[in-house]
DNA sequence: TTTGTATCAGACTGTTTGGTCTGGTATCAA
DNA sequence: TTGATACCAGACCAAACAGTCTGATACAAA
């Protein structure tokens, strides 16, 4: 058990993230965390106090990242360009350049692991899930909605912002389980650009 | 333990069907599924030699139905009008009207389930899951190509046909899960009724 | 030096798990 | 009537599981 600078409460939950991420995390074992993170039944049970609490620590953790990525994303889209419509396009095209190597690091979501198993939402292990969907929703639909006064897409569909918005979170989820049916994570990137196009068409239509 | 019309086989399937998808796979036991289909060890293995023999028949089940669907939709769009861009969005309107009725009778996808534990996938489990996906690109990309060769959005912004076709099957699994995390099944038909939006955006893009 | 506390290692335990086995009944062909 | 076979009930079992407990080490305060 090689002894890397992270500590002990660190190790557990980066080896346990891609357990569950890969596995579930009903199929995922106590033993294997352990086993995984070179470290021991005392070593866990002391940082947390059973495996549910493990779930919570995960996707909060998991999550705040997520909300990170949102905020680079955003930051870079209004550093490119003042205008609104390139805003949404320099914004979906920076997760569409980093698809590829999104799917090397981790080949599917948590949210989606979390997610599949009842007793874990009902232990309100989603809630950071929530907390991280309203986010993305508050931050795009702000870019969304000034880009919609600004073309005339809007007025001719109207579109419900906050649900397109959402269309970004849908369309990363439902890429990675179309990935992991096909066995290929190329899916990601063109989901995203298929994406991409959409909106592009949406909002410059006339 | 009432006595239905159904052999016993299809009420373990039945009763199986909704347990995973409501807990995933791994968090069903065996004796949960005997317990809900109001059966016994003896019969649950009599007609399923093992779990994961379970889970391969509740996954060809579910995927013959998903294509009927397909079915479905393709022969109400092609009965509503001949036109290419009428059809495709005929298509997804027929799946918008029946979101509602989809969510009330399950509040995920078995795929999602599957999908989510690396030793289903393994077991070859998500095999008829790709033979869904991919009846479901072949019969919507040929309405869609119609659609583009008809229409001036495809030279305009030089499609993926596949990929679009996707981007259905990518939109449902996706809206499965926001549902799950937020707990409205309502997200189902808005992001139906995005997709149907955006798709019309790019067809009718000139 | 002593006392306390945080951090672990790993043997151990009670329960749950997927799966087996024995026996029983219903049905149908010979 | 007899035998064979499909179908099923439920006791039973070994393995795996989440969680506990005892004891050891390290370090800091007193």
């Amino acid at each position: 058990m090689p002894r890397d600078g992270r500590p002990t409460r660190e190790r557990i939950l980066i080896s346990a993230e891609a357990l569950v991420i890969e596995n579930g995390y009903a199929a995922t074992s106590v033993d294997q965390v352990i086993a995984a993170s070179g470290t021991s039944k005392g070593a866990f049970f002391h940082h947390f106090g059973s495996k549910l609490d493990l779930a919570r620590a995960l996707v909060e953790r998991y999550a705040a990242g997520d909300v990170a990525q949102l905020d680079a994303a955003t930051a870079y889209a209004e550093a490119v360009t003042d205008e609104p419509l390139g805003q949404v396009d320099a914004f979906l095209a920076w997760f569409e350049e980093r698809a590829d190597d999104l799917m090397d690091e981790q080949s599917s979501c948590l949210y989606i692991s979390v997610l599949t198993e009842r007793q874990l939402v009902n232990a309100g292990t989603a809630e950071p899930i929530v907390k991280a969907v309203v986010a993305w929703r508050d931050g795009l639909a702000r870019l969304l909605a000034a880009a919609l006064a600004d073309g005339a897409g809007g007025r001719r569909h109207q579109v419900d912002v906050d649900a397109l918005a959402d269309h970004v979170f849908v369309t990363f989820e439902g890429a990675f389980l179309l990935a992991r049916a096909t066995g290929d994570p190329g899916h990601m990137r063109r989901q995203l650009h298929v994406l991409r196009d959409l909106v592009r068409a949406l909002l410059r239509a006339r």
